[in-house]
RNA sequence: GGAGAGAUGGCAGAGUGGUCGAUUGCACCUGACUUGAAAUCAGGCGGUGCCGCAAGGCAUCCGGGGGUUCGAAUCCCUCUCUCUCCGCCA
């Protein structure tokens, strides 16, 4: 949610901003719906002030008299009106508040114009792909024993598409990079936690799932619980409708956990094999910081996502999404593409992101600072890493002529030998 | 799942229809005393919205929602959560 002066005071600034991300928002019909509240709540107020008043009289007259009786009988009507007023009151804070949920975050100055992808912008790339890739790659599902140490037919058979099993070196491979993403970020100052995997509805929405992307989310309507999409949504939640303290910022944690998408209408051409699943892994980062520092902050989020690709010794490049392309909370995006040399194709495999105080605002989540009033933070994540695509690049880039695949250094400690094979 | 109790400010804990945004204690901040500190004393100390250049004023908030009443922290209904006991269970 954007902030109500903000929008008021600084409308053009506003309006440019949601046309940066080329989204269609009658502005104006958002600043006639808090026009209308405020006029609401101060005809409300002036009498209810009015009542209060006349409350306070009564109190001191004895109970029984007559200008105490006449007194109920003439505030009777008053009494109405304020009644009538609240509702008004209510009724106008309820469009608005929807109204306002409708405008998206602005772009900040340093996002590039663009309307889809196509116009991201290249940063940066790392890794020499003519070295970092093996001579005999193809796309991880073409490897001989791939549906051994990935049954999808199995996952089928027990659930559905997209619930693979991961079986054997495999899965000790999968568990291997959970943990190395983890002690990495551990290591890069965040704290640790084991989440929730169900949500109620009311953490969905201050991460803005709901209403907007709520078919994207499994529902378990018994409990009326939601699967989390991405840790994202239980460990922003943390500190919902709390108030920190300045000295704690910049709080920074990491957490990981499986993450359950639909994916509803979005199954077609390359999403052959890991690079899209209805449940993957996922260690996500999430900071929240001083609303002066997020910029910066969203700059080292990035190099703790980038330095876990290099450490992997996986060729990448990094994207500055583009105004037209980014989320609808964020302000600024940078996406992480790692190559899949097998597939000669870029895949996501993370999305850093400052939501500025957008999503603060929604979740309640506020500082207190030494001196003057309560602030909301501002609020940046970012995967570190998403698995399966990490899982197909180490599989496609590292395949020997033998069929075997090498294993990065960096996780042979977890593990335990040089090569995957079946 | 069954029975009972409860939810009040950062924490503890009063308050059962009017002068209660709420006694008090702790914590915290400022000042006095002190070489400094502790102790003591005095004062201050919540969020949100609206109006205002500001000082400030008004409104609102006692778990959430609804109701009764001229008036609700206080009475009624409902939901959620917590605790205790019993049952079941990884």
């Amino acid at each position: 949610m954007l902030d109500p002066k903000l929008l008021r005071e600084q409308t053009a600034l506003v309006r440019a901003g949601i046309a940066r991300k080329k989204f269609q928002v009658d502005l104006d019909a958002v600043i006639a719906a808090d026009e209308v509240r405020r006029h609401a709540v101060a005809e409300f107020e002036v009498a209810r002030s009015t009542q209060n008043a006349a409350n306070k009289e009564m109190a001191a007259l004895p109970k029984g008299s007559a200008e105490f009786q006449a007194k109920v009988a003439e505030m009777k009507t008053a009494s109405a009106r304020v009644k009538e007023l609240e509702k008004k009151v209510s009724e106008a804070e309820e469009v608005w508040k929807q109204i306002v949920l409708s405008v998206p975050n602005i772009p900040h100055d340093s996002v590039p114009e663009g309307r889809t992808e196509a116009d991201n912008k290249v940063v940066s790339t790392w890794g020499d792909q003519t070295k970092l890739v093996s001579t005999v790659a193809k796309p991880h599902w073409d490897i001989s024993w791939f549906s051994k140490a990935i049954d999808f037919e199995r996952g089928v058979k027990v659930t559905g598409a997209g619930f693979p099993f991961y079986v054997g070196d495999m899965a000790r491979l999968v568990r291997a990079l959970i943990q190395f993403f983890l002690e990495e970020a551990g290591s890069a100052g965040y704290t640790e936690v084991h989440a929730p995997l169900l949500v109620n509805a009311a953490s969905a929405t201050a991460t803005g799932q709901l209403p907007d992307k709520e078919g994207q989310m499994y529902h378990a309507q018994t409990d009326d619980f939601y699967l989390i999409p991405t840790a994202e949504v239980p460990v922003t939640n943390f500190f919902r409708d709390e108030i920190l303290d300045e000295g704690s910022l910049p709080v920074k944690r990491v957490g990981y956990t499986p993450c359950f998408r639909r994916e509803a209408g979005s199954w077609g051409a390359h999403v052959r094999g890991l690079n899209r699943l209805h449940q993957f892994d996922k260690v996500e980062l999430v900071k929240w910081v001083h609303p002066e520092k997020s910029f910066e902050e969203l700059e080292s989020l990035r190099g703790d996502a980038e330095r876990l690709l290099q450490k992997l010794n996986l060729p990448y490049r990094v994207l500055l999404i583009c105004a037209g392309d980014i989320g609808f909370s964020h302000s600024k995006q940078y996406d992480l593409e790692v190559w899949a040399g097998g597939q000669k194709r870029w895949l996501e495999v993370s999305s850093c992101s400052n939501f500025t105080d957008f999503q603060a605002r929604r979740a309640g989540i506020r500082f207190r600072p030494k001196e003057g009033k309560v602030e909301y933070v501002h609020t940046l994540n970012g995967s570190g890493l998403g698995l399966p695509r990490v899982l197909a690049a180490i599989l496609e880039n590292n395949l020997q002529p033998d069929g075997s695949v090498r294993i990065p250094e960096a996780l042979r400690r977890w593990y335990g030998k040089e090569t995957l094979q079946f």
